[in-house]
DNA sequence: TGGTTGACGGTGG
DNA sequence: TCCACCGCCAACC
């Protein structure tokens, strides 16, 4: 299914899928895109596609981590902090659970 | 064509 | 609670 899409295609159209507000985490997005595993090709491709169209710095690492962006760690907790996300251990916790509501059938 | 790197994830010590 | 090791996947040299 959607086999025509490439998978750094798919990634960044689940990560521009993201609303304000909202977080993932770079594990969740690529099971979006279709490979559960391949949350490290996740984050080679956001490093290398840093659009203004994929909010990139609403895609964080498990465990409470940001993960990285560029060695810019602050600036992307601080865009997530304007946004009224404080990244935690819990925040991951949090909006894995409910996820994006719906926005999973959209991405298919 | 093959090997290494990297914005990761999970488990173990 | 923090650090280290192993496993997975895609891109780059």
């Amino acid at each position: 299914m959607t086999a025509s899409v490439d998978f750094p295609t798919r990634v960044l159209w689940v990560v521009r899928r993201i609303p304000t507000g909202r977080v993932s985490t770079y594990g969740d997005v690529a099971a979006m895109a279709g490979r559960p595993r391949a949350a490290r090709a996740v984050g080679n491709i956001m490093r290398k596609c840093q659009r203004a169209d994929v909010p990139c710095h609403r895609v964080i690492a498990a465990g409470g981590r940001l993960g990285g962006y560029g060695g810019r760690e602050a600036a992307k907790r601080a865009m997530l902090a304007a946004e009224g996300i404080v990244v935690s251990r819990n925040t991951v916790r949090e909006f894995r659970r409910v996820r994006w509501r719906g926005a999973r059938s959209s991405a298919r």
